[in-house]
Formats: C-alpha cells, structure tokens, sequence
DNA sequence: CCTTAATTGAGAAACTTTCTCAATTATAAA
DNA sequence: TTTATAATTGAGAAAGTTTCTCAATTAAGG
C-alpha cells in the first residue's frame, strides 16, 4: 500500500470513520490515485491506476468508492461537455441556471458575476480563462415557502 | 407543426443559416420542447415531447440535434450530480476547478467568488440557493505559452 | 480473537450513446 | 417552378457506460 504524503489523505480514515464507513484500502487507493494526478482521468484511467497499487480491483469498486467519496467531499464531481446528461433552453448566450433540487424546475439567468474575478485568478493559476460553467442549486420559491 | 410564440425560436432558423446548417423540422421542434419547459427533461422526455410535434422522430436525432443547437448556442447543457462522468481531487471541501481544454490538465481552487452575489440573485429568482456548481475552462500557462 | 455489518469482485443486466446507411428533405441555383 | 446536391433523418445494430446481484471477504468494535 502507498503511502499518502497529504494531509487530507491521512484525514480521509477520520472522515469515513465519522460518516460510519469503512477505511478500506480500495478507498484509500482511489483518492491517493485522484491526488497523485494533476489530469483529468477517464474512469477506466482511474480504475488502471487503483489496480497498479490493488490489482485485483473491479470496475464497480471504482464507480461506488467515486461515488462515496464525492458524497463525504473528498472529492469533486468534475463536468465535461460530453459528460453531460441533459440540456435546457437558454433565453441568452451566456446563460446560466438555476435548479430546483424538489421539483426540477429550471430558471435561466443571463448576468453573470465573473469579469473582474477571472481577470485576477487568470493571474494567480497562469490559465488563460476560455470559458466557464456555472449553476446553480437550491429550492425554488414554492418548494421553500411550503413545507416540502 | 407547432407556432413559436418567443423570438429566439424564430431567431432559430437565422443563427442555423448562419452557421450553415439546415432548419428542419426537428431542430425547431426539440428548441421549441426545451422553450416550454420549466423543468428539468431527461432525454427520453425530450423524445417524448418531440413526437407529439413530430410522431416519427428517432432517438438519435434528438442526440444530434441536442448538440447541434447547444453548440450553437441556442440551448445550455445542464450538469447534473448523476449526469457526470468523471472527478476529482479537490484539495479544500468547497474546491472549483480549472482545466485545461489543451492539455487535460486539472488545478483546484479553493475562493469562491459568490458570497454576495447569491444573495441578491436569491432576492430576484426567488430561489433558496443551496448549492452551486463552477468549473472554469482555459488554457494552461505551458500550453498558452507555446504555439500548441 | 470473534461477530457482524459493510464492502468487495465478478459478471450479468440494464441503460445510454454513437454509428451506419439507405431514404428523405431543405436549400440554392437554374 | 424544377432540379441537383449535400445535409439530415429514422431505424436498428453496435459500442460503451453504469448499476445490480450475490457469495466471499474484510474492517472494526467488543
């Protein structure tokens, strides 16, 4: 078993033991895997690299513990445009969205609150900025006002 | 055929000729079925709801037809938890990430810039907004710099 | 050590997306 | 108008992805 140089690594034991789930080396083989790269990886490239440290590893260990794990927060759902499950209109170009996570509804908004900011992260991570996806999830207002 | 009640529906076939594509029945269609809906649709909803225009539509038209008009813009692909296919590390609980559309490569950043601005999108929407999703897409500084 | 409930691997099953190709059709030019 | 042509479509097959099932294994607490 590797061993984990970060700090979060270590923590992951502590985070699953809170949440009631176990330590197990195929977890921590997966986020070690996650850590240890600084490019995007397809879900096979996941599943290779888990099994270089456990090699009998199976295809549905990978998509549960990917899925645990995102649950507790160690790591995040990453977005690709052709990973990609659904679509809705835009009235605008530039149009973000807001979800109703009760209902499903879906509300368009066209402004978007990111000049200045990307101006400025463009200089701190050297990335040239090309584009951005942002949405948004909550309650719509009669989700919220009533009780469910 | 159904009317189109909104002047992006008829703008449709202008921006499709510009772009050099046909302005079939379909692709009005599927825009018009997106333009109706305030909710979230699966695909097989999509299909549904576009045989009631046109009975004889085929699954893989609304495919095609999906990315034809999300490419050019007439429509927004929507992000969804389970709609997504791949992760990864985040080195902070609330991380956002950057990618690079040249090299793959992912950097996590932890300051999220929307504090505020939730706040008075919530007043206008209505919304109680929970959650929110942002990734940023560029170009890395070493595939910037160098002509590819 | 035991016990027990959670987790795993393997492959089957289900589901989603893309591909192929002949038929159709929108469009522009005659 | 009509015609020519290239784009688009429908249908189903193929490919690819994700989930499920279940017996075997294993982590963790007593």
């Amino acid at each position: 078993m590797a061993h984990f140089p970060c700090a979060k690594e270590i923590d992951a034991k502590e985070v699953l033991k809170e949440k009631g789930l176990k330590s197990t080396p195929q977890r921590l083989a997966v986020l070690h895997v996650l850590h240890e790269s600084t490019k995007y990886l397809s879900i096979n490239n996941i599943l290779d690299k888990t099994k270089e440290i456990l090699p009998n590893t199976g295809l549905a260990t990978i998509y549960r513990t990917l899925d645990v794990l995102a649950d507790i927060g160690l790591i995040s759902r990453v977005h690709f445009e052709d990973g990609c499950h659904t679509y809705a209109y835009s009235s605008d170009s530039h149009g973000h969205h807001i979800v109703c996570t009760k209902c499903n509804k879906i509300m368009d908004f066209a402004e978007c609150p990111f000049e200045d900011y990307m101006e400025n992260l463009s200089k701190r991570t050297g990335f040239k900025i090309n584009n951005h996806f942002l949405q948004l999830f909550g309650e719509c207002n009669e989700c919220a006002g009533n009780a469910n």
